[in-house]
RNA sequence: GUGGGUGUAGCUCAGUUGGUUAGAGCGUCGGACUGUGGCUCCGAAGGUCGCGGGUUCGAGUCCCGUUACCCACCCCA
């Protein structure tokens, strides 16, 4: 046992899991590319202004979650929390949504949240998030939420073992009525409804349609729905993006009662659950459409949307649906020297391979020829070049093909060339 | 932040009502094959029993604290 540990809600990502975190970082790479997104690299921390106005004073992320601190000239700084106010940030920094030009940006990395940690919920967590700015038309949610279906798709999970759950928020000129409208139901059955629920009438109507508890559950189901009380715009932005789902063949379920934790969204909101892997913590990506966002920073009126994932949890989403991970070969070439005295004639070799573009290994540990043999195996070697005083003595090497166990003569001179040629290079 | 459970070799786990030198499988290393892998056989290394107190003649085993993980609440990716 060592003096130290990581700290707490934190992970050393070792063997499968950090070549996982790598397969699903090419694959985002990769798909997002085709959906025109451009990668962008935003500080880890911010001013905590930034993350307070953005997702709300009022929520638990920004209330009790964030890691804040002052830094030695006196500001108070905060580990990011998420994602998207970064991204929006910089975009007005930099005036990326200038004159009416769209943004498609998309990030990955570490995110920081004080919680208790459990199964897919890590202090340390990664994600990788998309957003498109400037992008008005329910197309643009709708490629969106394509974008993180494939994604997912793409790293192995099937589409039966996950769900699309969508809904409509509305926004400022649909949302107040409608709050105070539940808050009324919430008052009207005060008799029927928890303490909590009682209170959340004044606070955050909406959160009651979360409550757990048995009762509220029943009586919330006849509360009035926002899908029925949205205006016309949003009534019609709600009914394209999902006519654009159907037309992509993307599979969703409409959830009235999804309402995501985060103040900035308005209208369209999604969320993936896996329903295998994940215990309670099942959401494994998700996001919507903040159009007043952009303001709330100072900036003009500038519509946006977007989706974060996270990386613990497909990754638990990909085990249970048994996933497969590429792990390539660490090496194509193992260099073998039979015994001290060509040691150092196998590292130049080995060396000299890998200046010519072939991944070659070699051993530093003064392991016997038999021992160096069981190394190129479990790396997946497909070729041995054995460096021994006999070939050498005759200015040649032998080169075993470990799938067929043939052994051939090549020259020392010419074995890159060889080497290259064996594994099909050239 | 609240409640419950767990913590023994690198990994997965045994360990009898507290009783002498704490075990297995897998993995690792070495040998059988004195210049050659995957199979088999043999052998070896590897553990302050999470950490700190307490009870006891004696604690991996009982009690308390602490820490980490797991589950639920909560929240979210």
């Amino acid at each position: 046992m060592s003096q130290f540990q990581a700290p707490k809600g934190t992970v050393d990502l070792l063997g499968d899991t950090s070549r996982a975190w790598e397969h699903m970082l090419r694959v985002a790479t990769e798909l997002f590319a085709r959906y025109g997104y451009s990668p962008i690299y935003t500080p880890i921390f911010e001013h905590t202004e930034v993350f307070a106005r953005g997702i709300g004073e009022a929520t638990d992320i920004v209330g009790k979650e964030m890691y804040t601190f002052l830094d030695k000239g006196g500001r108070s700084i905060t580990l990011r929390p998420e994602g998207t106010a970064s991204v929006v940030r910089a975009a007005l920094e930099h005036n990326l949504t200038a004159n009416g030009q769209g943004a498609k940006l998309y990030y990955a990395g570490p995110m920081f949240r004080y919680e208790r940690p459990q199964k897919g919920r890590q202090r340390q967590f990664w994600q990788i998030g998309a957003e498109a700015l400037n992008m008005a038309e329910p197309s643009a949610d709708a490629e969106l939420i394509v974008l993180l279906w494939r994604f997912f798709e793409a790293v192995g999970i099937p589409a039966d073992n996950m769900r699309l759950l969508v809904n409509s928020m509305g926004d400022e000129a649909c949302r107040p009525a409608y709050r105070e409208k539940v808050a009324e139901f919430i008052r009207a059955h005060a008799a029927d409804l928890c303490a909590e629920c009682d209170r959340r009438a004044d606070t955050n109507p909406l959160r009651a349609f979360d409550c757990k508890n048995p009762g509220c559950v029943a009586v919330m189901a006849d509360a009035p729905l926002l899908r029925d009380e949205l205006c016309d715009e949003c009534a019609s932005h709600y009914a394209a993006v999902k006519e654009a789902l159907v037309v992509l063949d993307v599979p969703f379920t409409e959830e009235p009662k999804l309402v995501r934790g985060l103040d900035y969204y308005t209208r369209t909101v999604f969320e993936v659950q896996a329903d295998a892997g994940l215990g309670s913590q099942n959401a494994i990506g998700g996001g919507g459409r903040y159009d007043r966002l952009m303001e709330q920073y100072g900036g003009s009126p500038t519509p946006g949307l977007g989706f974060a994932l996270g990386f613990e949890r497909t990754l638990l989403a990909m085990q249970a649906a048994k996933a497969r991970v590429p792990s390539p070969a660490l090496a194509d070439v193992y260099v073998a020297a039979v015994d001290e005295s060509v040691r150092a004639q196998a590292f130049s070799l080995a060396s000299q391979l890998r200046d010519a573009g072939v991944a070659a290994e070699c051993d530093h540990q003064a392991r016997s020829l038999k021992s160096q043999f069981k190394q190129a195996d479990r790396i997946g070697a497909r070729f041995v070049v054995v460096v021994g005083p006999d070939e050498l003595a005759e200015g040649q090497l032998t080169l075993r093909d470990m799938g067929t166990k043939v052994e051939t003569r090549v020259s020392r001179d010419g074995v890159t060339t060889e080497v290259r040629r064996a594994l099909g290079i050239d």
